[in-house]
DNA sequence: CTTGATTGTCTAGCGATGCTAGGATCGGAC
DNA sequence: GTCCGATCCTAGCATCGCTAGACAATCAAG
């Protein structure tokens, strides 16, 4: 059994070696520079092997997104478990989101800008992309204000936020007032 | 004289038939359905007639942005001059945007997600994206409220309006709650 | 220890992509 | 009628995602 155990610890690990290297790849080239053939190079296998396991390219950048998203639930946490006050947790998380956005944009674009092949807002959507959204949704409910439902005003700042973060990255919006965005966000849209 | 200049109109008109064929089969069919062959094929010339007018794929993108840009505009302005209070102006002005959006998915996208080699927040950006955020910060500089710079309300309100869109389209946020979201956006966001 | 089968991996190749070089063809100018 | 330049097409290149089939390593059975 042991020899059985060790096969598939080594397969694990290879599958961790294929999305880490995606990843890094697409953060130092842009994710039109992650074809099957250098992803393959890099990891030192042959092309096939990522088919083993993945279904195709779009399988592993769902990977890539959902490994982001547990990421930015943590860090959403951490910036809004630091602030004390629902003002100072709401702004903590903005800039948390964007920050996470602006750091990690390969790993942005897999979540909500690239087709991983991932269900979103529904039953099936993998758990960890669920509580990307529960992390939002536990910093800003409370400030949703008397008779707005919770989850819809989460669902508008994050679209605020999401705007914010894509427009920016793709030269749309000057990048120098970032700050002053997010002041006027969270100035209008949170009930502190 | 008269012969260059009927080819000049020629070679225009068959440029506008390459713009529109693309913008066609990209509502169509989606941005990847548009390779150079069956554009090539739908307008009955050979591919390497498109490389006489665009520079690659990449610049019939930035023209269907273009042309999406100008009607973007206009639809804008003919929501807002039809509705009387900058209350009712700013949410006739999202709904519209919104609704451009669902409605020319393909076009959105040639302005908003893919790259058409634009420049945007530039001096040499083309006229009509300028023109376009000109149609936005008419509707919304008024409702900016006291001590905003307008043009900062309108980016903000804007990210908002894009993420709407945009996560909406994907599948990320359920299409049904359209509605109630644009009215907390401008309830929260518009000073009126 | 040998054998046979199963598992794992690679080489080679398919159709399709964006783009381009070089030859053919057509029309206007003399 | 003849030439020349503009115009267009055929053919091809490198690269893409993906897959079939050959080959090698590994393990259980005799």
């Amino acid at each position: 059994m042991s020899v059985q155990e060790r096969k598939q610890r080594e397969r694990a690990e290879r599958e961790r070696l294929i999305v880490a290297t995606a990843r890094e790849l697409a953060e130092q080239q842009g994710w039109d520079a992650v074809t099957t053939r250098r992803l393959a190079e890099r990891i030192e296998y042959s092309q096939p092997v990522l088919y083993s396991h993945f279904r195709g390219k779009r399988e592993i950048i769902g990977a890539v997104a959902i490994e982001g998203a547990t990421e930015m639930a943590a860090a959403l946490r951490a910036a809004t478990s630091a602030a004390d006050g629902p003002r100072t947790r709401v702004t903590a998380l903005a800039r948390a989101y964007l920050e996470f956005a602006a750091r990690n944009p390969a790993v942005y674009d897999a979540m909500f800008e690239l087709d991983g092949g991932l269900a979103f807002a529904h039953e099936d959507t993998p758990q960890p992309l669920k509580d990307a959204f529960a992390a939002l949704l536990e910093g800003l409910g409370e400030v949703a204000g008397d008779g707005v439902h919770p989850a819809l005003f989460t669902e508008v700042f994050w679209a605020a936020l999401h705007g914010l973060a894509t427009l920016t990255r793709a030269g749309r919006l000057p990048p120098e007032d970032t700050e002053p965005r997010v002041e006027l966000l969270v100035d209008r849209l949170a009930m502190v």
